[in-house]
DNA sequence: CGTGAAGTTGAGTCCGCTCAAACTGCGTGG
DNA sequence: CCACGCAGTTTGAGCGGACTCAACTTCACG
């Protein structure tokens, strides 16, 4: 424990990296054991606490980070205090791709996490031996790319009940075992202000979705989709 | 998708490419001038006419674009027709950051064009000995990600009025000169898929910004601020 | 249980949509 | 040179989906 202020953060080890369950989704799957044992030595993992923000909007940022456990919402604040919620962060993502001197959004825990922390300058070192990151990381971005133009148009031209069951069942799809159940990570307030909706319009949509058939159960943050195909 | 395919294509030269106009925006900055001739051997221009697609939603894409001259749209579509545009491309914008079967948007020519096409595998090459190329790839991509955001906030939080205004206020912001008159290179359909608005409201939209003294000028697809503060 | 936050339901309004008609600019041919 | 046609755009009238404001219910937690 050098200073307070990296006392958030633990140093990793590779046998806990050995473990890690994002392993290969990360970058780190470019490397082997022994330059996992090296990277160990200047990467650090680092919990965060339910609401806390891991980066701010308009803050810099000179790390990656990816998400180990947990999830996150993306932020972005209009002046008169109007809320966009520009996308979530679930285990795998990552955030933070380039350094910058004023990020552009902010990026909130939903629940207790834990991410792992990689500063750019350390990046930069490991890419000359590992070109594969940067790739890794391109690919990522394009990823990003894509869901932020789903997301639009979602936004530009979906009615609340399709932007709701897009919603859903994209994260139905995240699920590996095709459970029709799904678990929500965030109120329904985030929820709204993702889907450029007011939170009474999502709770009335998903009421009519329920009633229609669509959905089986809605209870609070548990959602049953209608696994029978038909009547 | 022609026999004639390739013949759109021309052989770049190093003496054209030193009077390009948007080399310092370009990967090109990153090489010097022998590098350049190398690269003039593989690396081709090609002119697109007005309405092409320069890439197709769903099909394969193995090469970078960056656009030399003219204006392009990016278009999504849903299953049942409607269109949702997600952006724009203008001078010095990117296209296809990563090589990908099956691409998620279609590129339209707004206007007679010119494109300088770099195939990936061409890049992978060059990067070896120029990892600043990657770099540019990953900056271009953030700033790319950074529109998609303001885009989203856009459609989920703006009345139409404020969209209008965010929408013009963008294009004449690409202006070096800050000039008060702009000249919109797509037409009201293209401007109210982008924003998503009927063309009747962007058209009535229009009007009251006139109106009210907003835009001191609205003929077609030339507009004029009003540069005066207030009255 | 009591309290507050989160979520649902209700009634009425309004912004942006729909359908429809008129207008404008521009190329084409008589 | 004007008539014509057509695509792009503007304007009009009425409607409806999502919003606003407000009351109520449910849930989590002490």
């Amino acid at each position: 424990m050098s200073e307070a202020h990296d006392c958030a953060f633990q140093r990793a080890n590779a046998s806990f990296c050995a473990l890690c369950k994002v392993r290969e989704q990360s970058i780190c799957a470019e490397l082997d054991l022994g330059e996992m044992e090296d990277l160990a030595k200047t990467m650090a993992h680092r919990p965060v606490k339910e609401g806390k923000a891991l980066i701010a909007e308009g803050e810099e940022n000179d790390s990656l980070y990816i998400v180990v456990d947990g999830s996150f919402r993306l932020v972005r604040h209009l002046v008169d205090g109007r809320r966009q919620i520009v996308g979530f962060l679930f285990r795998g993502d990552y955030l933070g791709m380039q350094p910058t001197e004023s990020s552009f959004h902010t990026a909130e825990a939903l629940e207790p996490g834990l991410v792992c922390r990689f500063p750019h300058s350390l990046l930069d070192e490991l890419s000359v031996r590992h070109p594969g990151i940067k790739n890794r990381l391109l690919a990522r971005g394009q990823t990003e790319m894509h869901k932020a133009e789903e997301h639009i148009v979602l936004l530009g031209k979906k009615t609340a009940e399709e932007r709701v069951m897009s919603f859903l069942e994209s994260l139905r799809d995240k699920n590996e075992a095709d459970d029709d159940t799904i678990f929500l990570s965030m109120s329904r307030q985030d929820v709204a202000d993702y889907l450029g909706l007011r939170l009474e319009t999502l709770s009335r949509t998903l009421a009519v979705l329920k009633k229609r058939g669509d959905l089986q159960e809605v209870s609070g943050r548990r959602i049953t989709f209608n696994g029978s195909a038909s009547d």
